[in-house]
This record gives C-alpha cells, structure tokens and sequence, in this order.
DNA sequence: TCGATTAAACTAACCGGTTAGTTAAATAAT
DNA sequence: ATTATTTAACTAACCGGTTAGTTTAATCGA
C-alpha cells in the first residue's frame, strides 16, 4: 500500500484556528461568535474550520479542552506536596494565578460556561470543574485540621476564593474604562497578585497555629 | 394633537416582554436569545417587541436599565447613612446580596456585559458600573481613615468582594451539579451570605480598631 | 532521479435553514 | 370615528455547514 503525504500532527493552520477560535469564544460567547471572522482572523479558508474540527461545537469544545489541559498541569503539581498547607495553598494561589495571567481568555470561557444552565455541557463540570474545586476543598480541610487555617467551610471558601480570583480577569474590558488603566498591565497584575493573597492569608489564617509558619517562601515561578 | 386613548405607561403586555427577555438574555446571552422565544415565553406576539422595544438590542438594554434602576434603589440609600464603616459595609453586602437573591438574573446578565470586550456598551461603565465602584470603594476608604479597616487597596479590596459576591451566584447553574444541591435554594444562600460576611470581615477589620465595635448588629431585614 | 501515484491540505462558490425585522390588516378601546 | 393594540404572514439577510474541485508534497516503481 503506497503512503502519499503523511499526516501531519498538529499542523500549523489547525493551532491557528484554535488561537482564532478561543479569542473569539471568549469575546462574544459560543452563540456570538461567528465562524466566518475565525476563519479569516485565523488566515484560514472557513472549510478549515470543518475540516479539521467537524463543527462549531465541537471547535468550542476543543478550546475548552485544550485549556484545561494546560490548566491541570499546573495546579495539579504543586512544588512541594508535603509542605504545609499554607505554604501550598500560597502555591495553588499563585499558580492559578498564573495561569490566568498567560491565559487571559479562560476566565471569560469558562465563566460563560458556568452561567449556561444547559446540561449540554455536563462533561465540563465532571471532568474538570469537580476535580478542581475538590482539589481546592480538600487542601482548605487539610490547613483546618491542622490548625493553620480558621474553622471555615471549605466549600465556601473555595466559592470566595475562585470568584476573588476570576473576576478580576473575567471583567478586565470593562473594569478599563472604569479604573482608567489596564488591569492586565504587568504591573496592575502584580499588585492583584499581592492584594489577593494578603486578603485571603488574612481571612484564613488562624491567630494561634500550631505549626509556626513565619517564613512565607517567595512565590514560585 | 388629539387625546385619544392615553399611552398606557407599562402595559402587561411590555412588562411581560421584558420579564420574558430577562430570563432569556440571562441564560443565553444577547447573541444567543431568539426574539421568537422570548415572545413565546411571555405570551406575546413577536411583532410586539418591536412595537415597544424597536429593536432587540433596545429590549436588552431595557432590561438592563430596569435592573440597574432596581440595584440603584437599594445600594445607595443605606440605612443609617452616618453609621460606623463596619455597620455601613456589612449593611452594603447584605443589601446587595439580597438584591441578587431577589434578582437572580443579574449576575449573568451584567457578567455577561463586563466580559464583552466592545465599547458598545460604554454607557453601562458611566452611568452604572463606576457609581456603583466608586460608592464601594469610598466606604472602604472611610473605614480605613477611621482605623476600623486595615491599611489596604480600596480599590483591589472592592474587586475582590465583588468577585466573591456574584461569582456564587453566576455560576450557580453549573456548580449544582459540582456540590450536589442548589446553590440558590433558601438555606444554601443563608449560609452563604454568613460566610461571605465571615470571610469580608476577617479580611477587613484592623485587629485594634479606634472605635470599638464589639457589638455588631443584626442585619436589616 | 524522475515521474506517476496517492493522500493531505486547501480553496471558492454555493446551499438552505434560521432569524431579526416588516407590513398590512383586523380588533379593541374611548 | 379615531387611535392604540394585536396578529399572521411575509421578507431580506445572515450564517453554519457542504461540495466539487485544486494544490502541495510524500512515497515508490522503474
């Protein structure tokens, strides 16, 4: 049997259209978006688009995978599993908000997503919604019975923790021309940084650990 | 000009309209909601959404304008206008947690604009976002002047209790199915808004503040 | 090494269902 | 009678998806 031109794996014009794609996802929404101006803004005949991804939904569905899948690498690994959990609840802070700040469309994809009352997108919330706040509940429970952290719900905590995080970058556009700056500017982003985790330690440190824990490392990355 | 029958100011008919696009333009957004629908939902013809809202870009803004109106009412007229910052804020949490239990669109509905990255809707920003903000971050300011508040960044301190505020109840939808039981039923909003007050609280308050406030009051309503 | 073969990558044009928006005519209210 | 309100039927544009056909390049036979 005669081989003709092998498949290439990850051609260059598929990533285009799903750089295309997720910016115009995050900007106008699944319903919003138009298959045309991805094509076009990804310089790529719209044909592509189905060629490579079979259909709109489907080309969603592969943004939201493909960040998903960065994003479990990150957070899922932290730089010290056995440190305290103060120390690794500082690193699960910093990482995802890290990871927000190389991606800033995910916040307002997935933030779409999560106001979609459809069961359409069940996978989403089983996949990768579960695990992740499970992993957050679960290091919030470690810290409690410890005595590092305040006897607070975890789940609630975990509620606040994500919505302080997100919104910042889920409202970013318009929050521009309220504030009169960028909130993505390096520098804007650092005192985010800074800000978030002084107020989250502050909220959920107990007074008296039973485990010092005077030496806060400096952030990783 | 001739005095016919008077223009009635809120016909049933337009009132269901917009209860009718509220629901719709929430849960499916501008692009997404079908005028046909949202006619059917509220038992009207579809040419009568035109008749009294031009056009749907009109009846989304309409919808808009009269949550924000309802948001105005309440946020800016507080209780006891000369009260100590502590009692002041935790009187702007409750009133603005109440106004999203008794308006659950909203949080979709305004998350959804802030997302949107075109300036079509720089109206909102002027005339309700940066009130809202500003009247926010003033009353951090004053209880910091005070020294009820510790030494932080009103600004960064109102997104971050913002966040917390509408991200529970925004993604209500996808996180039933993540924790198991509705978000928004009676007993699951009351322990929210205690933890949201816990989690502000510990956050906020300097721990040797001028004025004592041993005390705290019970919340309105 | 070269040209025939084969499969992948790509394009332009088109199709048909959907949807925002219109219209003309009927009905209800005063 | 006159004007407000409501309706069914209609239209023009949009947009997701398709199709038929072209180009590019890897492989192999001779």
């Amino acid at each position: 049997m005669k081989l003709g031109r092998r498949k290439v794996e990850n051609p260059a014009t598929a990533r285009r259209i799903l750089a295309a794609a997720e910016r115009h996802f995050a900007a106008q929404g699944m319903a919003g978006a138009r298959t045309d101006e991805i094509a076009a803004d990804a310089h790529a005949n719209k044909a592509m688009l189905y060629y490579y991804f079979g259909n709109k939904r489907r080309l969603h569905r592969a943004v939201l995978e493909n960040l998903f899948r960065q994003l479990s690498k990150v957070v899922y690994s932290p730089p010290a599993p056995d440190a305290p959990p103060r120390e690794r609840l500082r690193a699960w802070v910093n990482g995802y908000f890290d990871f927000l700040v190389t991606h800033p469309n995910y916040p307002r994809l997935v933030q779409r997503e999560a106001m979609d009352a459809t069961p359409k997108i069940e996978w989403i919330a089983r996949d990768y919604f579960q695990p992740f706040f499970k992993h957050l509940t679960g290091l919030i429970a470690d810290g409690i019975s410890v005595g590092e952290f305040r006897e607070v719900d975890p789940r609630q905590t975990a509620f606040t923790m994500l919505g302080a995080t997100a919104f910042y970058f889920a409202s970013a556009p318009v929050m521009r021309s309220i504030v009169g700056h960028d909130l993505l500017a390096a520098n804007a982003l650092e005192a985010r940084r800074l800000a978030l985790l002084d107020f989250i330690e502050h909220a959920l440190y107990s007074e008296h650990p039973k485990r010092s824990d005077k030496s806060s490392p400096a952030r990783p990355r």
